[in-house]
DNA sequence: TTGTACGCGTTATCAA
DNA sequence: TTGATAACGCGTACAA
């Protein structure tokens, strides 16, 4: 590991010349021609400032603590961790990732002080679905962004899908294909997507001047019972068109069509929402689905924390061109990013 | 945060003996009474000690360092750093996770000096899925557990699941239940697990008196060509019994003999090994599977990595009893973890 | 442009 | 047995 003190040797300055071209504050102050020198050797040997020695006067450690309910129960949810760890490592920051069990308050504010003693700079909160939370006490003087969660309070930003417009978005696209009768299939869980995305799709409906029919809703859990009223719906309503809650309940739709002798992407048109992409690619992967923006969200609470606590916005050059931009980070809060449409083949002209 | 200071003027002694208590250092140094003060002042502060600081003078900053290839190529494989973050906090230290790629080499290298740059004290090296790995050179010299991974050198400890009793343990529990061709629907990628769990299947069918029949087994891929071969396979041998390399694969035997009339748990029996448990959950809740056990992986790994660091057992007190006991923190290593065999009721007996 | 004191809580040393 | 004090680390800030 380089020093400054070994620049300033190998460069023939001072290391305060050293800190000063490093931190980019040498305009004015140090010889051009100096500076470039120093930058030069900098960078021959491959010199990166410790942070734990610079925390020592700034007080600020660059590692950022990321406090996550149960990481393991949602599976791809850990696309929420690679994004924040991918917008960490862009603005040169560290996380230290931390498991609550969800339950135990003590628990979780034991880990929240010890990710105060090893010096964070900020916190991520996570919930592992989009969910109110109550930010705990100790939290409260912090930086902090809620992630895929909405603070109950609404006073610290929070970064989640848009819940709205996955149940817009869907029907919408089940409509302009020409469906004439569109059942949801939810979640019985009392979920907040669950709510939305059926407000979502009840917009859409009405939008296209068509009443909302409460028998083209099955709110369903898991397993046989989720089978048998999948097809109890079937059978009453005749469905064309499917808004699916997530892709288990749309591999329902499919087992439950397979058995009446309709076929998905033919005799009628399924839309799902894939957060447990094992569903959609392994055994439906013709399925047209909305994707969840957990990498964004990961990505973008990241920037949004390491901006509140630098006070700068985070630099435009940093920002991978490959995920769609947040249109601002100023922008107000809770930002709610829309999703991906994934145009597969569960969805097809119907005939009216 | 309460510091030693505070301590040593509320409990009216010096820093220094604080210092000697807090780190049991006390014995036959300080009066007895005297440290229990100390140790009752520093409860009622709830006292911790500042790593950061702590690290100035040993250089051991207790942060590990995880790094893992594409912690969201495989749901579930969350379980092994939900196991490495719990073993962590058991232990005292935290860990600093950063994902790689997996392709490129230059980028993990970077990865790693940043890592140093905070100081981690070791590294854990994980895989997503079982195979060998090459050590890269910059960890090396690095206190280093490769987790869910072989080194190909043999030189570096490891701990990884029994693949061998994955297959052997299956094939026994369908050879017990007196299934008569057992088949084996295997993975088409080359994978370390297909070829070792195939040998364990083998074992157990020779260690039987039986012959191993080439044509009953199918390494299939994804999707519609890996239904046809499975249904191949049913209809050239009909077979009463499969080992099925994971939960997916067992969904295509589900599929395959519900289209022939047949029933699992009924006509034929099937175990499974669940890393991708929503097929296990949703879509065959009843299926015996064999679990992976990655929680155990991520515990064991972070207790052997810190075992390495301070050159002392892990305490035996701090180890929850809700896990299996590695046999030795000394065992010769790579260590495989036996998994273990869930019974559902996808196996049933079958006459003979 | 540079020398140098200072930042931090802990630990090691050595004298009392 | 205890306590005062000097490291420890490397980068930063300020006076010169």
């Amino acid at each position: 590991m380089t020093t400054m003190k070994q620049i300033a040797e190998m460069a023939g300055v001072s290391v305060s010349t050293v800190s000063l071209v490093i931190n980019k504050r040498d305009k004015g102050r140090v010889n051009p021609g100096l500076a470039r020198r120093v930058r030069k050797t900098a960078d021959a040997l491959g010199y990166h400032p410790n942070p734990l020695a610079r925390s020592l006067r700034t007080s600020r450690t660059r590692i950022l603590g990321f406090i996550s309910e149960e990481i393991a129960t949602t599976p791809y949810a850990g696309n929420i961790i690679r994004g924040a760890q991918d917008a960490a490592s862009a603005t040169g920051y560290m996380m230290l990732t931390v498991n609550t069990d969800g339950t135990s308050k003590k628990d979780e504010e034991q880990e929240v002080a010890t990710l105060k003693r090893y010096g964070v700079d900020g916190f991520l909160y996570a919930k592992m679905y989009n969910r109110l939370a109550q930010v705990p006490d100790c939290l409260q003087d912090q930086p902090l962004v809620l992630v895929d969660a909405t603070d109950e309070s609404g006073s610290v930003p929070s970064i989640s899908p848009d819940e709205f417009h996955i149940g817009y978005d869907a029907t919408r696209h089940l409509i302009e294909a020409g469906c004439e009768r569109i059942a949801y299939i939810g979640a019985a869980e009392t979920l907040l997507a669950q709510g939305i995305r059926l407000q979502g799709y009840r917009a859409a409906l009405e939008e296209s001047g068509r009443t909302f029919v409460q028998d083209l809703v099955a709110n369903v859990g898991f397993n046989q019972p989720a089978l048998d009223q999948v097809g109890a719906l079937f059978d009453s309503q005749h469905p064309d068109g499917f808004f699916c809650f997530n892709d288990a309940r749309a591999w329902h739709v499919y087992e439950a069509a397979a058995r009446r002798g309709l076929t998905v992407g033919r005799d009628i048109s399924v839309v799902g929402v894939d957060n447990h992409r094992l569903v959609a690619e392994t055994i439906s992967p013709r399925l047209t689905t909305i994707e969840l923006p957990h990498y964004e969200i990961g990505y973008w609470s990241v920037c949004k924390l390491v901006s509140m606590i630098t006070g700068e916005p985070v630099p435009e050059d940093r920002l991978p061109d490959t995920i769609a931009p947040l249109p601002s980070m100023d922008a107000p809060w809770p930002v709610r990013i829309r999703c991906t449409l994934l145009s597969k083949d569960s969805v097809v002209p119907h005939n009216s």
